[in-house]
RNA sequence: GCCCUCGUAGCUCAGCAGGAUAGAGCAGCCGCCUCCUAAGCGGCAGGUCGCAGGUUCGAAUCCUGCCGAGGGCACCA
């Protein structure tokens, strides 16, 4: 309707010899329903070039759409039109004819899960790649909202014909695995009865005991070692602060250690066992939050397959390193980072950065238009460095857009709850889950803008859940259903779908249901933006305000009334907006019960 | 110190490629179930859009400078 309503005025600028840029005329939902459905702007913005006051050239406009009008041109939207107004000081307000709403009705019904779709996208291939947590222990609550939001991003673009490319970026190759690698044997070493001082930095989580159990009761005592061996020759831990121990070279020293002691095949099999089961509980995890990947990329398999050592290579070759103090470093402050970047240290080992470097030089290789990254809002300064990477490279950084989420802070008895993995004290993704359910932590995570900061204070997720506005819009679905429950149990007979031969819908005619029927011919315009501008903060506020709409109208008036023609119009509306509810909600991976 | 994000109602947040009287949910107060789920609806009250300048017919929205909050500034991952 908008863009019909564009081109309409675009029209009468073409008779009245006006130029103008057809990209500055803006049609925009009017707020306050006096100004009518639609207004334009257009008088305001021409008025200086055209010479003339505002509000006579808005006059003029709307005379001339008027004669368009009367002549029959612009057929699809000039019989919709109630009438045509200039207000305030020149905005030119167009008042729809309720029919152009009760079409409405047909075309939901009809489209189904698809009113909304669109093929926008023209099925270009967009990556997203989102969590993509070290697998060293149970995702947690700050993972969730990257989770809930990534995914999101990621079905509306498929929504509106992208082709998407879901990836998880495994960790599986760093220190910080060898790190839990290593917490698992100390752990096992535990359960088979030897004495040892846990390292202040190692992982403490209780999965890190069950790994080990699993460990000792598969296999005996096939992995252990003389604890007193393996204490020979150790730095000092850093047991309390300013102890004058060294907790970074502690760990190190005891996975060096523990490779040495155990050998190659059994090391591997150790980390691997950790590394596999976390990977496990996370895929888990992410599948019952209704979560699902095309791929997880490991990191392990870039290294091994030489891809870091190319990345490097191709950035040597263009001349963008330099060596330093026996380091390799990228030379990023010439693409705009403020220092430049360390690839290969000291000791020949790669940089983490430098597998980021390779890793998103290979998404870029693998065709994707577009890759769009969802990363906590502590990695932005990494965001430049990226980019400069793929400068350097010969890429465009602008096919990489970086969406930094920040960090969900929760709340616990009005005390902000303080998180480390590391120390195992964290609220598990899975509890959280648990305690707000599925629905309510999909929808309370993306109600608000990515760079907004998120306060989550569990006890009011878990005490008033009912508070909640995503049991708001279910309860809006749920009432649907009840009526048609109603319905069956009265033994009255429905016309479920639209007949064009009679013309029941007109009989829509209160206010309450022009708002609904407003409000649903929104959503496809709404789908787009939200898309496009990778917000689904703006979904879930449009189907509250949808479920507001349709609360207020189920209030305000009996459905299945006396009048046979006008209840079966009404019970075809509310089908409609039963549907949009419904694929709204499906959008944001939370469900539409029938009942609550 | 430098960089990023954010300052809108008591609280949590929308609105921001400039537009008409700044919106919603909680919390507060007042009403509404012989009727399709009151997990609902209506009403009242509540704001110098952090502060100060600038751009313009018009600024919560754009620009500059301050102030405040959070985060980031490793040969860690």
């Amino acid at each position: 309707m908008k863009s019909e309503l564009k081109n309409l005025v675009g029209g009468a600028l073409y008779e009245l010899h006006i130029s103008h840029d057809p990209v500055a005329v803006v049609i925009e939902e009017t707020r306050d329903p006096r100004h009518g459905d639609f207004a334009s702007n257009i008088a305001l913005v021409l008025a200086k070039t055209a010479g003339m006051k505002p509000r006579d050239l808005a006059l003029r406009i709307a005379d001339t759409i008027e004669s368009i009008r009367q002549r029959g041109d612009f057929s699809e939207v000039g019989p919709h039109i109630a009438r045509v107004e200039v207000a305030g000081p020149g905005f030119i307000n167009f008042h729809l004819a309720a029919t152009a709403y009760h079409a409405l009705i047909p075309l939901i019904l009809e489209q189904g899960p698809n009113y909304g779709r669109s093929d926008l996208g023209a099925g270009k291939r967009v990556q997203v790649e989102f969590v993509s947590a070290n697998p060293t222990g149970p995702l947690h609550v700050g993972h969730g909202r990257g989770a809930a939001y990534g995914a999101a991003v990621a079905d509306l673009l498929a929504y509106v014909g992208f082709d998407v490319h879901r990836e998880y970026y495994v960790n599986d190759a760093g220190r910080q695995m060898d790190i839990l690698g290593t917490s698992v044997w100390l752990r096992y070493l535990e359960l088979c009865g030897e004495a040892l001082e846990f390292p202040s930095n190692g992982y403490k989580g209780d999965y890190v005991w069950d790994i080990a159990a699993t460990l000792h009761r598969d296999h005996g005592d096939a992995y252990r070692v003389d604890a007193v061996q393996l204490r020979e020759g150790l730095p000092p831990d850093e047991v309390t602060p300013g102890d004058g121990g060294d907790k970074e070279a502690h760990i190190d020293a005891l996975i060096v250690s523990a490779k040495r002691l155990l050998g190659d095949n059994r090391y591997r099999f150790v980390f691997e066992l950790g590394l596999n089961t976390i990977l496990d509980d996370i895929r888990d995890d992410l599948a019952q939050f209704g979560i699902s990947y095309q791929e997880w990329y490991s990191e392990r398999s870039l290294v091994e397959s030489g891809a870091v050592n190319r990345a490097v290579e191709r950035l040597r070759e263009a001349g963008h390193v330099y060596e330093q103090a026996g380091a390799l470093w990228f030379r990023s402050t010439a693409f705009g980072d403020e220092k430049d970047r360390v690839v290969v240290r000291e000791n020949g080992q790669m940089t983490y950065f430098a597998s980021d470097i390779a890793y998103h030089m290979d998404k870029l290789e693998r065709g994707f238009t577009r890759v769009i990254d969802v990363w906590g809002a502590d990695h932005h300064g990494y965001v430049p460095r990226v980019k400069a990477a793929l400068s350097a490279l010969g890429d465009d950084p602008r096919r990489l857009d970086v969406l930094l989420v920040q960090f969900a802070v929760l709340y616990r008895g009005g005390e902000k709850v303080q998180m480390s993995t590391r120390s195992g004290e964290f609220v598990t993704l899975r509890e959280l889950r648990k305690e707000v359910g599925r629905d309510a932590a999909r929808f309370f995570y993306v109600m608000r803008r990515c760079e907004q900061h998120m306060d989550f204070d569990l006890d009011l997720a878990k005490s008033q859940s009912a508070d909640n506005p995503v049991y708001y819009v279910q309860y809006a679905h749920a009432r649907v259903a009840s009526v048609l429950q109603q319905a069956a149990e009265r033994g009255i007979a429905l016309e479920l779908t639209p007949n064009p031969s009679n013309d029941k819908l007109a009989l829509l005619t209160e206010p309450h249901e022009l708002a609904l029927l407003k409000t649903m011919a929104r959503w496809p315009e709404l789908v787009e933006a939200a898309a496009l501008s990778e917000e689904p903060h703006q979904l879930t506020h449009y189907l509250r305000e949808l479920a507001n709409d349709f609360h207020t109208y189920y209030n305000a008036h009996q459905f299945l009334v006396d009048d046979a023609a006008l209840r079966d119009a009404r019970v075809q509306l509310i089908l409609a907006v039963r549907q949009v509810l419904r694929n709204g909600l499906n959008l944001l991976g939370v469900s539409a019960p029938e009942r609550m």
